[in-house]
This record gives structure tokens, C-alpha cells and sequence, in this order.
DNA sequence: CAGGATCCTGGAGGATACTG
DNA sequence: CAGTATCCTCCAGGATCCTG
């Protein structure tokens, strides 16, 4: 695996890169975005399709969120003078390098989940008493 | 109402990986996560250390975010029963795998950041009404 | 159809004080 | 030192209604 020192230095390091790493796991993070970005991933998609592909999204976070990731270059907003209004959203390459880098955490999860499942599963068997302890040096 | 209702609906995206990288995301989304364990990475420190390394965390914070990382099995949590007691924190293998992932972002921060500038300073510039429009089909 | 404008609430998270 | 307990604020985000 990738070892994680190429970042600078120790712990007060980062020196910048935390505030880039910082604006994608806002974006990221929040609740939506990365399911409107890996719904897109397959394929344009129109305001009323995605709000029926992503159950429970309200419009107002629908709108909002597709705002945002287009106002950072994730996706594109065309909408065609028709007489009942058409507008469709699509990836940009930008996105879909996102959607990619954002596949990284999905395998990790995928790999990864059993064992924080059972972490947590042993956790709460043993309650809050649970602590490693070690004898004074 | 609509109680989450089994994923796999009309998203045919993700069969059930999308609940693994929620749970995923909504550790590594929130404030502090990421900063802790990356921070972590470099090796084992005490909670004064992170909570000095960490500026502007609140020690509610740093004690609820070590505990969910703890719960997780990201870290583990020694106690030395000293006089002036110590406690030392440090990331378990699956901690640092996450680290590892969570680079992989980084760098996509890194790489692609000025494209997410730059698409927003065009997209302030031109204001609300910049928009990609395209004939009637 | 594709949103905009409002109102409202839960809970994330900060500040402070106290304790084993 | 390493937390716990409490209070309080703020805003993400849902619900609802309105419009071009």
C-alpha cells in the first residue's frame, strides 16, 4: 500500500494539503454528493431522473447539491429550450476522475467493513469497561 | 415516511456497497476524523499531544472522535496507570489502510484542486447566470 | 418539468466547569 | 493529565408552497 508520508511532514504538516483534502471530504461528506456523482456515473441523467434514482433526496438538496458540484467543474447543466422544460446533467471528466478516486474508498469499505463491524459488534458486547491496559514503564 | 427503503431500487448503481461507503464517508466526512488518524499516522501520541497538534479541536470533540475511531477498530487506546496518568493513542493496521485510502483522495485533491478553483471563479465571475445552453433537439 | 423561496427542526459541535 | 457533564448555538437539510 500507498504509505502516507508523502505529505510533508509530521503531525503539524500538511502544510496547505489539508485545506484541499478538507474541501473534498466537505464535498464528499456531505450526504448527497456521492451518490448524485455515481448515479451520473452511468450516464446523463435529467433533473426528475435523478430525484427518482436517489430515493429519499428532497428537491431543495437535489438542486443545491447539483449546484455545487457544478459550480466545482463535476458536472455540466444544459438545458434545452423546450416547451415542457428538458435539462440534463452530466459528468465532466473532472467528476468522473472524482467518481474513480472515490472507487479507492468504496473497495476499502468493501474490504474493509467486516472487520469494523466486528470491531464494533465487540465493542458494545463489552460495554464502555472495555480498555486496553498496560503496566506503568 | 419512506423508511430508507432497501437500496437496489431504481439506482441500479452499487447493489449494496453504497451502505458501505456511507458508513465509510460519514466517518472520514465529519470535522475531525481524518485530521486525527492522519495525524496518528506518524506514530503513537497522548491526548494532550493530539489535542496540541490538532489546533481548534475541543477536547469534546477529540474524546468523541477517538472513541467512534476506537469503536471502529481504527485505533487503539492504552491507558498507563501512572500517577500523572498517560494515555496513548495509536493506529491499528486497518487504521492505517484507511489512511492509505483516504491518500488516495488526497492526492486527487492535490492533483485537481485548481481545476475546482479555477471552475469557480468562473462560475462567481459570470454569476448565477452562466449557464451551457443548447438548441431544441 | 425544473426549480426558487420560506419556514422549521435535530443534532453536530463549541465553550465552560468539574473530577478521578 | 485525561477526560466527563452541561448548556447553548448554529446551520444542514427536510417539508411545503409557489413560479417561469
Amino acid at each position: 500500500m500507498a504509505t502516507a508520508r508523502a505529505i510533508g511532514g509530521p503531525c503539524q504538516a500538511w502544510p496547505a494539503e489539508s485545506a484541499f483534502i478538507r474541501e473534498v471530504l466537505d464535498r464528499i461528506g456531505d450526504k448527497w454528493s456521492v451518490l448524485v456523482i455515481s448515479t451520473l456515473d452511468v450516464g446523463p441523467l435529467r433533473y426528475s431522473d435523478l430525484q427518482a434514482s436517489i430515493p429519499g433526496i428532497s428537491q431543495r438538496m437535489l438542486t443545491v447539491t447539483l449546484k455545487a458540484l457544478e459550480r466545482d467543474g463535476l458536472l455540466t447543466r444544459t438545458a434545452y429550450p423546450e416547451v415542457p422544460p428538458r435539462v440534463e446533467y452530466a459528468l465532466t471528466g473532472l467528476g468522473r476522475s472524482l467518481v474513480g478516486a472515490v472507487m479507492t474508498l468504496a473497495n476499502w469499505a468493501a474490504t474493509h467493513h467486516e472487520d469494523v463491524a466486528a470491531s464494533r459488534r465487540d465493542h458494545e458486547r463489552t460495554g464502555v469497561g472495555r480498555q486496553k491496559s498496560a503496566r506503568a514503564v
